[in-house]
DNA sequence: GCACTAAACGGACCATGGTCCGTTTCTATT
DNA sequence: AATAGAAACGGACCATGGTCCGTTTAGTGC
């Protein structure tokens, strides 16, 4: 069951079709994506799947961007949970430094994994507050926690920045390098910013 | 610029109308930037200006993306020669740091100049080797003079990859940080990857 | 249950990126 | 200059993202 967000006091709720048509069309794009690759997530196609109109894909979620952005927030929001009340080193519990570096780890996987789902994103999957933002005040926190002095937002900011898609799979398809190579050397950039 | 790319020599050279279709589609299409806007540059848009058919865009620059990043290209181009032959501190003759330093403001001032063509030209303006990899050769080399140890490539990467466009927009546009501040950032961020 | 209103719906329609293939133009060779 | 063949051209055509607006439906007050 998908998690009530947070409406405005002012916000009319959300009618009872507009809510089965948005569940509807996040399982008919995610069905797609499983079976035949984000490629083949067409606006038409969903529609189709999912029984409802091309305008009512369009109403619920803007854009294809949009529906993008929306599929990959659920998987997002596991990430977020991990970390907010996980097991260590990822959750709290262990030292700031060992969660940091999990965290990194851990997104450098995530993006990997999702990468054609998070480049159909494209700037609503970056700009999004819910996903991106939530990770860099974390990593602000836990700069923070290790007492690093500076600008702290700009330093969570850089340090997320080579982790991000594109500049990732540039390292990994142009520059041909491996996991472990890239894991190991964000360690060390990690550990430059935070004791430098 | 653009440096002449080297041709393999068995590459047949091009034809002369294909030269001249070639530079009338761009002109078309810094024409239509300059004067409409990025959004303005439709294919159909630039082929009617340059006076020859939409699928002699195509096989020139092969999509749209390709097209922006041509049209980058030219201006990149003066970037890479004040690095090479320019005056100091950003080109050859000051020490490596000021050198470093000169390079981020730089590439922060031109990236924000031309975000909507950077936006546009997508993943083809940045996986072209001619713009990114030169850069990112250059602040290896730096780094290198500067006696840094670990593995360069990827700490050269890290230090560009909060300039790139996304992340400034990002920066600018919705955290509100002034230049001013990210350039400041940008150099303590350089200090400590160096003295790191 | 009925009427009423705002919201949601659907699918025809439009704009634009990208492809295809028959026609034209260049250039090397004789 | 004539010729042949490769390369380039052009614009009709297709696919798909996105818009619009007349129609339908879920709630609400009676």
């Amino acid at each position: 069951m998908p998690i009530r967000l947070p409406l405005a006091d002012d916000e009319p709720a959300e009618r009872r079709d507009a809510a089965r048509n948005r569940d509807a069309l996040l399982r008919a794009a995610q069905a797609l994506i499983d079976h035949c690759g984000v490629g083949a997530v067409t606006m038409d196609a969903v529609a189709a799947r999912a029984g409802v109109g091309k305008g009512t894909v369009f109403r619920r979620f803007e854009s294809r961007e949009g529906l993008m952005a929306a599929v990959l927030n659920r998987s997002e929001t596991g990430f977020q949970a991990a970390i907010l009340s996980g097991p260590p080193p990822l959750g709290p519990g262990a030292p700031p430094m060992e969660r940091l570096l999990a965290l990194g780890h851990a997104r450098i996987e995530l993006n990997l994994l999702h990468r054609s789902l998070i480049s159909a994103a494209g700037r609503a999957g970056t700009r999004s507050y819910a996903a991106m933002s939530f990770i860099a005040m974390h990593v602000r926190y836990l700069l923070g926690e290790l007492g690093v002095r500076g600008d702290v937002a700009f330093l969570a900011t850089a340090l997320l920045a080579p982790l991000e898609v594109p500049i990732l799979e540039q390292q990994v398809e142009i520059e041909e390098m491996r996991l472990a190579r890239i894991t190991e050397a964000w360690d060390d950039l990690a550990r430059r910013i935070v004791e430098g």
